[in-house]
DNA sequence: TATCAGGGCCTAG
DNA sequence: CTAGGCCCTGAT
């Protein structure tokens, strides 16, 4: 099926963006996607400027890949706000020009950043990968066999061993601690889904091992939370280096989160 | 082969 | 508030 999508909109910069770890590229000629939320498998290509060729029907792109791909914010008009000022922002957002923030599944999203402390992205993709081949449901598809993360319940009964092989570390007994949380209910994390900022924070951060960073970046690519700014390594070594250690995101507000996914675009391609 | 750093967090002081 | 430790992996 064809669609048209007119606002900034580039799958090779969202999947580089660092808010997702799943999303791939499957084939380069022609140039097609794979993007996973929760049984939903989307195969997408990119056949023109604004065209793009998608394997689900229309209402499956419009009930959950639409919404998956926040297509109802307006990018354009949010980077037309950046004050000429700030240069370094301007910039950032020429070059992240195209990124969504994508609104994930929240156990995915908790377990995933869990995991990506003290990690690299790539490493970070391998350890998920393997989560999912031991726990997760097989799909079969036409042409391959895809692992679905894993549910709070089909890892109720992981231990220590089995998590240790999938290169965990020390984060086992964070993981393990999300996982009884959620299943018992502890936590509901579609129920806090409405809930203030500051009600949500405070729950994921009582999880062992959601600190600040982890939390914020649940909030921001789960729960759309877009006034959160999750500060790493590399965007605090962007706040030291060019904004004399003063947080540029406060600023933007509500936007704040789209703006630090500019700029971790931004600085993670310089260095590549 | 050895070393380094990675989208941090917890604990002790 | 700060320093040190942490388990493992990919990159050099």
């Amino acid at each position: 099926m064809k669609i048209t999508i007119n606002d900034d909109f580039d799958l090779d910069k969202i999947i580089d963006s660092g808010q997702c770890f799943r999303p791939c590229i499957i084939c380069e000629s022609p140039k097609t996607y794979r993007f996973i939320y929760r049984q939903y498998i989307l195969y997408i290509t990119k056949d023109g400027p604004n065209t793009y060729d998608i394997s689900c029907n229309l209402n499956d792109w419009n009930e959950i890949w639409s919404k998956y791909f926040d297509l109802t914010r307006n990018y354009e008009n949010i980077r037309s706000i950046i004050p000429c000022d700030d240069k370094y922002m301007y910039e950032s957002s020429i070059d992240g020009k195209g990124i969504r923030i994508l609104r994930q599944d929240k156990w995915e999203m908790l377990i995933s950043f869990i995991i990506s402390q003290r990690k690299s992205i790539p490493a970070i993709r391998s350890c998920i990968e393997k989560l999912c081949v031991k726990y997760g449901s097989k799909i079969k598809t036409e042409n391959e066999d895809i692992y679905l993360f894993p549910t709070a319940q089909q890892m109720i009964d992981a231990n220590e061993e089995e998590l240790a092989q999938c290169g965990m570390g020390y984060r086992i007994g964070y993981i393990l601690d999300a996982v009884r949380k959620v299943y018992y209910k502890e936590i509901d994390l579609e129920n806090i889904d409405r809930i203030s900022d500051d009600y949500l924070y405070n729950q994921l951060t009582s999880i062992k091992g959601v600190g600040k960073k982890v939390a914020n970046c649940v909030m921001l690519f789960a729960y759309n939370r877009t006034g959160r700014a999750p500060v790493d390594v590399w965007i605090a070594r962007v706040i030291d280096e060019f904004y004399n250690g003063k947080d540029p995101f406060y600023a933007y507000g509500e936007n704040a989160g789209i703006m630090q996914q500019y700029v971790f675009y931004h600085i993670q391609n310089r260095y590549r």
